[in-house]
RNA sequence: GUCCCUAUCGUCUAGAGGCCUAGGACAAUACCCUUUCACGGUAUGAACCGGGGUUCGAAUCCCCGUGGGGACGCCA
């Protein structure tokens, strides 16, 4: 048997964290045991299903690269499959409409709900042998109920949280098409399951109550049931749920925040799941550890630290020549243009040690390309007297230095300087810093002046005397 | 209210009855490195929700509480 996992959002919005997540695991698993993977759009809510949020949600898995093998396939697109086996369900008895107006259903839940029960149907509409139904009243269009089984329990043995059992009795006849005739989402699911072949249902545990539901409805088709999965829920850094209003941020939020997607999978791929001690690892040995049975079974906190140390760890990791691609771009959003003086990829090597996200890289990289005039209080405190004196020597040496322009040589004026003047390192190395950079730290200033290059040392530092 | 799920350091987690004096990682604290700030290195503190069982032995199995989450739609 092939594995084939399904990934199947309601494009309502974009693709959050918690949906990427979800969407990882069920990639990962096909990938793990040579399977496919599936991407099903669950698009029967037209009143709020948008084509801007499938192609967000698209975007956020391009972005992690999450490539699926099959699909996109559009629920709304399947409507007449889904109306042929609601008629055949209809045919076989295993469905029947139902005429109880949604005023009449309210009633019955309020009334139920004061005695205390599980507001349900009372299956008035459902027949029985040797029951008489109420005369359909005319004029109404009946909605079509599942016939679920009355009596047994519906069981599974969940791949996360162990065997999950429900009795019968606590589900009633669901509503498998609407008065318009228009099918519902635990319907679809089912006929989707089937006519996808999916084998392993992995998705939120949102979904563990409408299971016995799908399981009976598939039962039902006789088709047979696949495995279920259900992974725990993300909660926000702050342990509160997420929500569209609470810190339930598009994936692609992460992209704009400077985050590298490899960071942002090794991530997720250990929040809610773990190898032994294993923290660090590529997406192929994520692929091939990845296992249903080391998924923790509750909820798992958001934790934008150690998501930031991840991505530290990835920048540093990364090409010269890629950082320099992330530092253009991201300049460029701010209207800096990056040439290739300093080269940028020079820059990201004296930076990439230092920084957690590519935005604080770009922001590192902006003074390379915009002189930045030191602030009023940066002066006064740095640019004192004494220190521009030194300034003054220093500059006379760099203009001195024979090319090439390179360190060792630029650490040697700078030497001469701290011997000329008496003064400590840091004494010289900070308002050189200012001056060039328009702040008092940075890498080690001989780097910083041999990539920022003779030109624009010479003129900053003449700038500032 | 009923049903379902869940519970180890602040956070993510290891843990499948004895390997647990409960391990790793992030964060925290201290020190080292240092040409500033970082990076890095070393060290330290920090947890089995409570109560009952089962067992020679329980973080681990069972029951009951308690906390947290979910569901009970002609939403998905």
């Amino acid at each position: 048997m092939t594995v084939r996992t399904r990934f199947a959002p309601s494009p309502t919005g974009y693709l959050h964290i918690g949906g990427a997540r979800t969407a990882l695991f069920s990639w990962a698993y096909a990938r793990r045991h040579g399977g496919t993977f599936i991407l099903r759009i669950e698009d029967t809510d037209i009143a709020r299903s948008t084509p801007e949020a499938v192609q967000a949600i698209i975007d956020g898995m391009q972005w992690l690269d999450l490539g699926h093998d099959e699909g996109p396939f559009h629920q709304m697109q399947r409507m007449y499959r889904y109306k042929e086996v609601i008629q055949q369900m209809l045919d076989a008895g295993t469905a029947y409409h139902c005429y109880m107006s949604a005023e009449e259903l309210e009633h019955i839940r309020e009334a139920q709900r004061a005695r205390n029960e599980k507001p349900r149907y009372d299956g008035c509409w459902r027949p029985e042998p040797g029951k008489t139904l109420p005369t359909p009243p005319s004029g109404v269009q009946p909605v079509v109920r599942f016939r679920n089984p009355p009596d047994g329990v519906v069981a599974w043995d969940d791949l996360v949280k162990g065997r999950i059992e429900f009795s019968n009795d606590e589900l009633d006849d669901f509503i498998i098409a609407r008065a318009d005739g228009t099918p519902t989402y635990n319907f679809c699911v089912v006929v989707d399951d089937r006519d996808m072949e999916i084998t392993h249902v992995i998705r939120g545990d949102d979904h563990v109550n409408n299971t016995p539901r799908q399981i009976n409805v598939l039962m039902a088709l006789g088709a047979t049931v696949p495995r279920y999965a259900h992974v725990s829920m993300i909660l926000g850094d702050d342990g509160q749920k997420l929500s569209k209003r609470h810190g339930a941020v598009s994936v692609m939020q992460y992209f704009d925040d400077g985050y590298l997607p490899e960071a942002v999978i090794n991530y997720l791929a250990r929040l809610g799941w773990s190898h032994g001690d294993e923290e660090v690892f590529s997406r192929e040995q994520f692929v091939q550890w990845f296992d249903l049975a080391h998924i923790t079974p509750s909820a798992a906190q958001f934790n934008t630290e150690k998501l930031n140390w991840l991505n530290a760890h990835y920048i540093k990791a990364a090409a010269d020549a890629r950082l320099a691609g992330e530092i253009r771009e991201r300049l460029a959003g701010q209207g800096v243009t990056v040439g290739d003086h300093p080269d940028p990829a020079r820059v990201a090597a004296l930076y990439k040690e230092r920084v957690a996200t590519l935005n604080e890289l770009a922001d590192a990289a902006h003074p390379f390309y915009v002189a930045t005039h030191p602030s009023v209080e940066l002066r006064a405190r740095h640019l004192t007297d004494a220190a521009l004196a030194a300034l003054r020597d220093l500059h006379g040496r760099l203009a001195d230095v024979p090319s090439p322009w390179e360190r060792a040589a630029l650490s040697q004026a700078l030497k001469a300087t701290l011997a000329a003047t008496g003064l400590k390192m840091p004494q010289v190395a900070i308002p050189l810093r200012v001056a060039l950079l328009g702040q008092p730290q940075s890498p080690a200033i001989d780097a910083v002046l041999e990539v920022l290059g003779r030109d624009t040392v010479l003129a900053r530092l003449a700038a500032v005397l």
